[in-house]
DNA sequence: GCGGTCGTGGTTATCGATAACATCGAACCC
DNA sequence: GGGTTCGATGTTATCGATAACCACGACCGC
């Protein structure tokens, strides 16, 4: 135990003792190496691993009303695509000396805006938050804080700062429009409470657009439960979209997850796809690309997005010009499901 | 932009004079709230409010010692299991006022060793760790910066301070005998380099161990890219696995992930399961419940792992006494893929 | 009635780093 | 050679909160 013997931790100034020379040159060897000479940096590298001082970020982030704290406020983890984005953010931040902290706000805009408020205290450098739906309040804290901001997931003009993503509604009009090109007549829909969620909702209007082009009419499901959507959910909708004297002959769920819930109840069931039911998700995720038949599905760039909006975030703090607004685009993966 | 405009942010100060009080009863106000009478307090908090302030946390801790902040390294959060693990954390931890900061080590020693250092200057009141497999320097840091630490995943004697989790190798071992009584006869296990991942050999060691009580001879495979290790590794061992004059008649896979890729290769090339290989996991992730057929595997409790680290550090650090050593168990679930 | 306790609120010093400004000698320029 | 620039380092003040200590009145018990 280092820390606590003889009255405290050790301080700069300690470490400024033991190389012989003043704090503020022990401050300028660590954090602008080629502001002191090389014989002095090595002195004060030197006691620094002698006395194994670890600077307080607390009192630098104080003084220099710099915490290298970025914020970072996701729906959930769980889902991977959204730890996907979390960790190229962390990769691109980590590798300039910031560090990310996290939460997850459970879907819900009252709990993160509860969030904005609490890590607004930490001082951050920037923010990033997941789409363009906030609260009147945290979007007015988040302003007044006067720092970088990055929404990412969903493309709009209405972002605060700056807006790294793709358009929810066209990979979802692209991925309908292939299916209604590959044949299908009765091209139904699974989403969730649009109201609920807004990137889900803007799915199901790319989904009706190109029903529309197609002259066709949109077959909307709704997944009930709002608490923990998942594969299981998808499973739970076969009857529905089977039902009636005109069953679906194509299914396209708001996720993967979903969509592999229903492909596994369909081959429980024993219910041929595609040749049945052609089954479509969205996110390719790594189950899509695995499972049996491969989903079709769109890829949209998760962790690229983490990776984007931290060079946004860096460029930005360090002065170099960053554009307001990145399309990242998508992909659509036709595969044998569909 | 309230911030920045007359020559800076709104202070502690500046509440104090709109409420009429000093600036210590702001504090006293905000944190610790019956320390002050009611209307002071009331007081307070319309300026609060008013003034649209937020405290600076960084200035806080530098005085207080305490920044209420919590570091979590996790090996990936790709992998939905640890992500339920930060989950549980953070809700935990949010409610009494904590925040966490986290960073993932991609299963290396040497970045968590790094992030260690990195974020001990934040002062942190607490550390959690994935595992007892550190390097020297990031126990000695740790153990120096004398703060309460939890290590997750793994259960053994050599924690350094806190140990919550279960038996990885009594685990492979309970799911081993399991399929020994199923009735299958050359049970193959696979696994990756048991060097490069001390969970991964401890699950190994229980397959071994049950194979010798059972008194069978191990059927040990590797998988061999270490970077990015998930279901498609899976699909690729089946050619091993089936080859020879004695092939497999059941695999037990070291997580549910790389399980479902194998199945689902087995799906494609028409390999009856459990018919002519049975199949099992580790993990019960949702895939593992929800494929078809549905895995046989061992449930892990990912969420309440988290969340008992998380009760164990703000015991710790309310005074309140902290069990160094919690098992928090396993489930065998015998599903139909084996 | 007087010392003691409690509730409330204020004064002062301080946490540990860094920005801003100052110093000082060497190099450099015409 | 005198002024200037530059590189390396030091001195001082300060960031914004809270711990530690103090003050003061109300109430209490004996």
């Amino acid at each position: 135990m280092t820390r606590r013997m003889g009255g405290g931790a050790i301080r700069m100034q300690d470490v400024a003792r033991a190389a012989g020379v003043s704090a503020i040159t022990v401050s300028r060897a660590l954090g602008a190496p080629d502001r002191v000479s090389p014989e002095t940096r090595a002195r004060v590298e030197a006691a620094v691993r002698a006395l194994g001082y670890v600077p307080n970020l607390a009192a630098g982030t104080l003084k220099s009303q710099r915490s290298r704290i970025v914020v970072a406020i996701v729906p959930t983890l769980a889902n991977a695509i959204f730890a996907e984005t979390v960790e190229g953010m962390t990769e691109a931040l980590r590798a300039e000396g910031y560090q990310l902290l996290l939460a997850h706000s459970g879907y819900a805009p009252e709990t993160e805006e509860s969030l904005v408020t609490a890590f607004l205290g930490r001082r951050p450098d920037a923010i990033v938050l997941t789409g363009l739906h906030h609260t009147a309040a945290a979007r007015a804290q988040i302003r007044a804080a006067g720092i970088p901001v990055v929404e990412t997931w969903e493309l709009g003009g209405a972002a605060i700062d700056m807006n790294v993503g793709f358009s929810n509604r066209d990979a979802a009009r692209a991925l309908t429009t292939a299916l209604v090109a590959r044949g299908y007549r009765r091209i139904a829909f699974v989403g969730v409470d649009p109201a609920a969620e807004p990137r889900a909702r803007r799915r199901e209007q790319g989904y009706r657009d190109a029903m529309a082009e197609a002259g066709r009419r949109p077959l909307i499901h709704r997944l009930v439960e709002d608490r923990g959507i998942s594969m299981r959910s998808g499973a739970g909708m076969l009857d529905a979209l089977l039902a009636g004297p005109r069953p679906a002959d194509a299914v396209m769920f708001t996720n993967d997850y979903i969509a592999f819930g229903a492909l596994a109840e369909c081959a429980r069931r024993g219910i041929a796809v595609p040749g049945r039911l052609a089954i479509a998700g969205f996110g390719d995720f790594e189950v899509a690309r695995e499972c049996h038949p491969a989903l079709t599905t769109v890829r949209v760039p998760g962790r690229e997005m983490g990776r984007r909006a931290a060079t946004l975030i860096l460029d930005r703090l360090a002065g170099r010009p960053a554009p307001p607004r990145v399309d990242l685009g998508f992909d659509v993966v036709l595969r044998d499901s569909a």
